[in-house]
DNA sequence: TCTTAGCACTCCCCGGGCTAGAGTGCTAAG
DNA sequence: CTTAGCACTCTAGCCCGGGGAGTGCTAAGA
């Protein structure tokens, strides 16, 4: 029976090392040369041999040399790895980026996939905040030429959500005014989960005279529905989408074609990443993926948080052969950096 | 010396027509087989000869068949091409398609840059509006938590740009109400071109005693002013990005990178179809490409507008070899259909 | 003068076979 | 238990030659 020792464990962080920088079957001459475990490639050689006969490492064809597998991956994230530190000097450059841009929260989702693809290299995915902790703050309805009216709702921390309307005729000012005093009145602070068809009922008997209600009212539904919003809240940003083709595995043009088709359907990421169940950091490797055509890769998936309430989530997507201690590390720090100037925001 | 005949042009026209199907260089044989042009292949070889020296046609070395050259392409769309119908029933179909989505411009934007590519299953790409002949309709300010606030300024036809702002200290309600009264009284009608520094000047003289007014003032410009715009503006909107991948020219994965870079830089797009002057409808043939990268490709632009006035581009971007009859049917057809319905929206 | 059949020639593509090199597993000795 | 040595295996890369497609030229026919 074979069992795991300290020198195996060194042997499997030794190999996965450096299967992570050349992509290529690691031998165990080279184990032996670059690493000083004060062993030949021969008791290397054995050990390998061990290590493939307890699932950590594979062979693609005999007499090639040693390649991690998932399971091997897996516990070098477990149990081996050293996560990387992040220069203290990069939290401020960061801020400074997003500083260059609108603070509004579409700007900062881009800015944030931006940094991390770019501190990473690999393909990062960052979904904009969705969430029933959002509140409704103000209404405000603008009227265009003819029946036309622009319904504009303020929701927290300045996410804007408006959609055009045509009305039956032409309102006045202050019927406009009106009816959006009273609407303000009734949901302002309310929790967007907390308005449904009850607090319209509601509202409908108090202003049942404007009869311009009815046609907000569906307006207004749509515009508060979480489905609806998810349009623009759940929305997927992604960064560095291109640099997954610099990855060697990627080297065959039916594996790229299959993930930009991936990535252009946004629906799907956002359901990859609602499956996972991140609290943290998560990292998902090969087959563990829950989309088939993911099982040569990994993602490691973190949250970030306004005000101590988890709103959405973040993830670098890369080959199994990823630089897990590089990568944990910076989607760790974005979170971290995001989830506080999104609490500074409010 | 050679020149131009009606059979040349015939067996040119076949040569293009073969080589946008095949992708593969056309020998004489085909050409007298597949077009009932009843010549034997012979005299086909000596045109095709003759083809070459004028330049429309070339060889990708001897002993292969002929491709057609940027300028057999040339004379092929100005002078050659029978444009394709496109079916009856297609505008109502894609007027559906506008419906499902909010009439919003950039929602009407994406669904064109969907169809479009869908229609020629080449890479679509559609600039959002963007006009000096916008006019000022509306701003309005409002608070959000502590010193902050809103503004929110609702452009023609439906347009919405807003921003967050944090003041000095916390407005009241009627100082809020004042201020945009007195803005949208000198503002509305404006068409955003003319609104400059001297209004503001005019503004700042009315309402020198809010101070919040200087505060306001680079937050209204950034978000009046062209450049600021031209972030949700001049927004280039990609269809189908992923077909390119599905031509031959594209098999190379270099190839394919300098590509879905370009795609991931949005401002060099914009750029790239500011400087074809598209007035109805304009093709883009290889090397005339502004862009070096763009070498094999080919663009049919068009321009869309609105009430007459022009103000948005949308363009078909493939390889020089590409259905033109197919791809400038297309490009016309959505040109129009989408001018007609941003008319309707006004 | 233009067209066409015939033919020799050119060049690419593709598959087979061969070699060099890297890496293994096994054995036997330290 | 470790290690040196060795035979073995498998791949990637290269060269080579044949088949095929297509050409240009020539000379004869309309």
């Amino acid at each position: 029976m074979v069992e795991m020792t300290e020198r195996k464990k060194g042997i499997l962080k030794a190999v996965i090392n450096e299967y992570i920088l050349t992509a290529e079957p690691i031998g165990s001459r080279t184990i032996s040369k670059k690493y000083e475990l004060d062993v030949s490639s021969a008791t290397i050689r054995n050990e390998m041999a061990d290590l493939e006969e307890l699932g950590y490492l594979q062979q693609p064809h005999t007499s090639a040399g040693r390649i991690p597998s998932d399971k091997g991956y897996r516990f070098y994230v477990d149990s081996l790895i050293d996560v990387e530190k992040i220069p203290e000097n990069f939290e401020e450059m960061i801020r400074q980026k997003y500083l260059e841009r609108k603070k509004e929260v579409q700007n900062i989702i881009q800015v944030t996939s931006q940094m991390l693809s770019q501190l990473t290299r690999y393909t990062a995915l960052v979904a904009s905040p969705s969430s029933t902790e959002y509140y409704f703050q103000h209404l405000q309805l603008v009227p265009l030429e003819g029946k036309k009216i622009i319904v504009i709702v303020v929701i927290s921390s300045g996410l804007v959500q408006h959609q055009t309307l045509t009305l039956q005729h032409r309102p006045s000012r202050e019927e406009l005014a009106n009816i959006s005093r009273l609407i303000n009145d009734r949901l302002q602070g309310l929790p967007l989960g907390k308005i449904g068809s009850e607090v319209f009922r509601e509202l409908e008997k108090e202003i049942k005279n404007h009869s311009i209600f009815k046609e907000l009212y569906r307006s207004l539904l749509t515009v508060l529905t979480q489905e609806e919003l998810s349009q623009e809240w759940g929305k997927i940003h992604l960064g560095g989408a291109t640099n997954i083709l610099e990855q060697p595995e990627f080297s065959d043009l039916e594996k790229v074609k299959v993930f930009l088709k991936l990535f252009e359907q946004e629906d799907i990421l956002r359901q990859l990443l609602n499956k996972i169940p991140a609290q943290g950091l998560q990292v998902v490797i090969g087959r563990e993926n829950p989309l088939e055509e993911m099982k040569d890769c990994s993602l490691v998936v973190a949250d970030y948080s306004i005000q101590d309430t988890r709103v959405g989530k973040m993830a670098i997507l890369g080959p199994t052969r990823m630089n897990y201690p590089k990568v944990i590390a910076a989607v760790n720090f974005m979170a971290e950096v995001l989830s506080k100037v999104m609490r500074e925001e409010d």
